[in-house]
DNA sequence: ATCTCATATACGCCAAAACATATATGTTGA
DNA sequence: TCAACATATATGTTTTGGCGTATATGAGAT
C-alpha cells in the first residue's frame, strides 16, 4: 500500500550511491554527459555491467538518458527535491577529493584524445567539455577550478 | 590485499545509511545517546534487531556505544574524516524535515515522560537532554530551534 | 554461585542485488 | 530488407542483507 513514504525513499537514494561503481559512473559524469561505451573503456567493466548500474542511477532519478542515434549520453538528472539534490552535489564534491577519482577522470580524457582509439568507442561522440578543452580552448589552470565548481 | 581504498569505505557510508530502520534509529540520537531499549519502544521494533542495526552503524563509524551497568548507550559519532562527517550532517537535517521522523522523536519523547512506562524502559537511564526538557528546565518553543541545530 | 535483566550474537531462511554470459532491441547504412 | 553496431535486458548463479527466533554474554542483585 504505502509503495513510496518519503523515508523510504531516502533510503533508496542512498542505496544507489553504495556501490564503487556506480559512484566511479557517476564522477565520469561531472562535467558532461557521457556516452556508455566511455564509461566502459575509461573504467575497464564490461558493457552490460556499466549499463545495469546506470539503469539503476536513472531508477533513483540521479541520472538522465538521452539517445543520440546509436549511442546514448548519460548525465547527472539534479533532483528537485533540494535535499536529495545537496546529498548528490555533496557526494561529486567527495568524489572529486579522491585521487583514484581523478585518476579515472583521467583515463576518460585519454580515451577522447587518443591517436587510435580502441574500436569501442573509435566513432562514439566524445564529451564536448573534454573535448573543447583539448582542443586548447581553455587554460588549463583555470580547467581544473572549473572542473570543481561544475554542478556544485 | 586492498581491502580499504577510499572508494569503497565512500559506499560502505552510504550503503550504512541505506536502510529505513537505521534512519529512524539515527534520528533519535539526533539530541543525546539512548539506551537500546528506549529504541525499541519507540520505533516498535524487536531489541535484536535493533541492536544488528546499532550495530552495522557502529562499524560504519557513525555511532559509538557506551556501556553503564546493564545498559548500552549509543550515541552519534561524528566522523574524522570531514567528507563523511558531512554526508552524515546533511542526513540528520534531512530526516528532521520528515514529519515521519518528527512523530518517531515525538514517541520517544512519551516513553521518556509515561507515568506508566513498560516494563522495557522502566528502570532503564532516560535520555538527560529530553528529561531536561519535560522538566521544564527549557522553554518548549526554544526547544524546537536547539534541536535543529545539535550536532549540525 | 545463581538468578534476572539488558543486550549482543548465532542460525536458518528468504529476498534483493550483483555478476558473467547470452540474447533482444533499436538505429544506421548498404 | 539486411548487416553491423551500440546498448539494454533476460537468464542462471552467487553473494549479500534483512528478519525472526533462539541463545550467548555480561552486569547487577540476591
Amino acid at each position: 500500500m504505502n509503495g513510496e513514504d518519503r523515508l523510504s525513499e531516502m533510503a533508496e537514494l542512498f542505496a544507489a550511491l553504495a556501490d564503487r561503481t556506480r559512484l566511479r559512473v557517476l564522477n565520469l559524469m561531472r562535467e558532461d554527459e557521457i556516452c556508455v561505451c566511455f564509461f566502459s573503456e575509461a573504467l575497464e567493466e564490461s558493457q552490460p555491467k556499466i549499463s545495469r548500474h546506470l539503469a539503476v542511477l536513472r531508477k533513483a532519478g540521479l541520472v538522465e538518458a538521452r539517445r543520440d542515434g546509436k549511442w546514448m549520453h548519460y548525465s547527472i538528472a539534479v533532483p528537485e527535491d533540494e535535499e536529495k539534490a545537496a546529498v548528490l552535489r555533496r557526494t561529486l564534491e567527495w568524489l572529486w577529493s579522491e585521487e583514484e577519482m581523478r585518476a579515472d577522470y583521467a583515463r576518460l580524457e585519454d580515451a577522447c584524445c587518443a591517436v587510435n582509439p580502441p574500436v569501442t568507442i573509435a566513432r562514439a561522440p566524445k564529451p564536448e567539455a573534454i573535448v573543447e578543452r583539448e582542443m586548447g580552448t581553455v587554460e588549463p589552470e583555470y580547467e581544473a577550478e572549473e572542473m570543481e565548481t561544475y554542478l556544485l
